[in-house]
RNA sequence: CGGGGUGUAGCGCAGCCCGGUUAGCGCAUCUGGUUUGGGACCAGAGGGUCGCAGGUUCGAAUCCUGCCACCCCGACCA
């Protein structure tokens, strides 16, 4: 139960709004929105390098919390770390045709060893004579280079499964780039497991699709749809491709997560065979599945407003921030006294609480820079409270404020955060909710596309062909086919042929 | 790779079209004072190879040529 009833007057309303000129209005040009945001939200900037991003610490916190938990995850489901190499030898990338060929056009490609004085004396150029026998390749993810290293860890069935993930930096070239959308370097996990049936490699792709899922909407607070890629769109190499796909405020699809089925391929490729229990030569079985920076996207796509970040509780660096409002010194002293001892209540149950008693600031420009950052409660403590014995208590997710006892503080702020995790998820759900069409005729396709976005549900004939064609007419795409989407008898939204079940399309990030 | 844009103080920008004293504004910084319950105010101060290289001109941030970098929009992608 919200016990938040209070709405905003009018007044309120108008301050809001003239604290939002520090964004860019969402609704006027949303990728400006983003963009600001994260600029501002002090999130990441760019960088000397094209398409490379500086994540500043505020970001990289938020990163931290989610490396945190995801580690825990994927421990608790058997899994341990590794790190193998960042270059990887050209020759590698031969060895899997399709892998090749779906990463070649963004790689980038490490030539030389050393530099030198140029002849002026005054620049630096790049040594001609300390040219590499074999050219490195900057992984664009590690299929290669980690299964080229377990052809030596397995000969036998004993030796299966490896369950092993990596917590590294990949670089693509990417044309275009967008803060953490898309950046040419990217921090990212990869799993990489290898196993002995095929049976069990599938079972571990879809265990890691549903971590994926329960990480998205317990910690982010974002409702995803899980489905199989369609062959255009999986992974190179892989045999099949789960991803989760999540809704983004704008109507636009973003791919969270995938976890790949590699089946034989990339053993074939590096000849990594092993003896089974009756003692036949099989070639291994093979996953991958990862997740990246992007996921700081999602967050941000999936929550923000125009007052700027909306953090979930659960991957907030700080979840509760008190602002003491004082006039001079010995009211700051008093004020801190009581704020200290909410602090460390707050901290014994294991919220993080920053006590901002800094006074280069005015109150109300640290409430605005809090919601900019998404912080999602915020105590203020003036003369009145403590006159009062009580705090005020501002949720980030709904701006509704609170005064609450101070002897309640400490048991009110836990089931508080539960609640606005819970909020956020339940808004992000009824958007998508909102905004998830059945569509049956190419005109409604079309319009609906254009007018709004959101996840339309259609069918399919099935054909590659057709799914270009879409694309090509409409910019959207096959996001998944959901594992849960009912048989249903129906038509090819752009063929009119026959097809037994819906798909989801959308058009992506 | 195609289209558009930008480059001027630590940051954000104006000035450029139509060349002309000392290149301006906001934020930030420093000093002093008043403030502090929703991005405070007043007064003063410091801070500039105008992206780089040429050219035109008595004179260039401004006009011309070339180069570089970054951003945005497309084709490609987590």
């Amino acid at each position: 139960m919200c016990i938040f009833a209070q709405s905003l007057t009018k007044l309120k309303q108008i301050a809001y709004q003239k604290m939002a000129k520090f964004l860019t209005n969402r609704e006027e040009n949303y990728a400006q929105w983003y963009n600001d945001l994260v600029l501002k939200a002090d999130l990441a900037e760019n960088s000397a390098v094209r398409g490379c991003m500086v994540i500043k610490p505020y970001g990289y916190a938020i990163w931290e919390k989610i490396q945190a938990e995801l580690d825990r995850l994927f421990k608790a489901t058997g899994h341990v770390n590794a790190y193998f190499p960042l270059f990887i030898p050209k020759s590698f990338f031969s060895k899997e045709a399709a892998h090749v060929e779906g990463f070649a056009k963004e790689c980038a490609v490490v030539t030389h060893y050393r530099l030198k004085t140029d002849e002026s004396g005054k620049g630096i150029v790049v040594d001609p004579s300390a040219k590499l026998e074999e050219e490195l390749i900057i992984r664009p993810t590690s299929e290669t280079i980690i299964w080229n290293s377990y052809k030596n860890w397995i000969q036998s069935y004993r030796d299966l499964p490896i369950l092993i993930n990596q917590w590294a930096n990949v670089v693509r070239w990417e044309m275009r780039t967008r803060l953490f959308l898309r950046t040419a370097e990217f921090l990212w996990q990869e799993g990489h497991t290898a196993h002995a049936t095929r049976e069990e490699a599938i079972e571990e792709t879809e265990k890691m699709i549903n971590v994926y899922a329960s990480f998205a909407e317990n910690s982010m607070a974002l409702p995803v749809i899980k489905g199989y890629k369609s062959e255009n769109e999986r992974f190179a190499g892989a045999l099949d491709t789960f991803a989760i796909e999540a809704l983004m405020q704008d109507g636009k699809a973003l791919q969270a997560g995938t976890s790949h089925f590699l089946g034989q391929n990339f053993a074939k490729a590096f000849d990594v065979q092993f003896t089974d229990k009756s003692g036949k030569l099989d070639y291994v079985w093979a996953t991958s599945w990862g997740v990246s920076t992007r996921l700081m996207g999602a967050i941000i796509m999936g929550h923000a407003d125009n007052n700027g970040l909306v953090l979930p509780p659960k991957l907030a660096p700080i979840q509760v921030v008190i602002i003491p409002i004082f006039k001079n010194s010995e009211q700051l002293a008093s004020i801190s006294e009581t704020a200290i001892k909410i602090k460390s209540d707050l901290e014994q149950k294991g919220i993080s609480v920053k006590y901002d008693n800094r006074d280069n600031n005015t109150p109300g420009w640290k409430f605005a820079d809090y919601e900019l950052k998404g912080v999602p409660v915020r105590l203020a403590i003036g003369p009145r409270d403590l006159q009062n014995k009580t705090v005020e208590i501002a949720r980030r997710d709904n701006l509704s404020k609170e005064t609450v006892p101070v002897e309640k503080v400490s048991e009110f702020i836990p089931k508080l955060l539960e609640d606005i995790q819970a909020n956020i998820y339940q808004k992000a759900y009824n958007f998508r909710k909102e905004n998830t069409f059945h569509v049956d005729k190419w005109e409604d396709f079309v319009s609906k596309l254009d007018d709004q976005g959101g996840f339309i549900m259609a069918h399919w004939d099935g054909t590659a062909e057709t799914e270009e064609k879409i694309k090509d007419e409409t910019k959207a795409t096959i996001r998944c086919i959901p594992f849960d989407s009912p048989d249903e008898e129906g038509k090819c939204i752009y063929s009119g042929k026959p097809s037994r079940r819906r798909v989801l399309f959308a058009r992506s990030y």
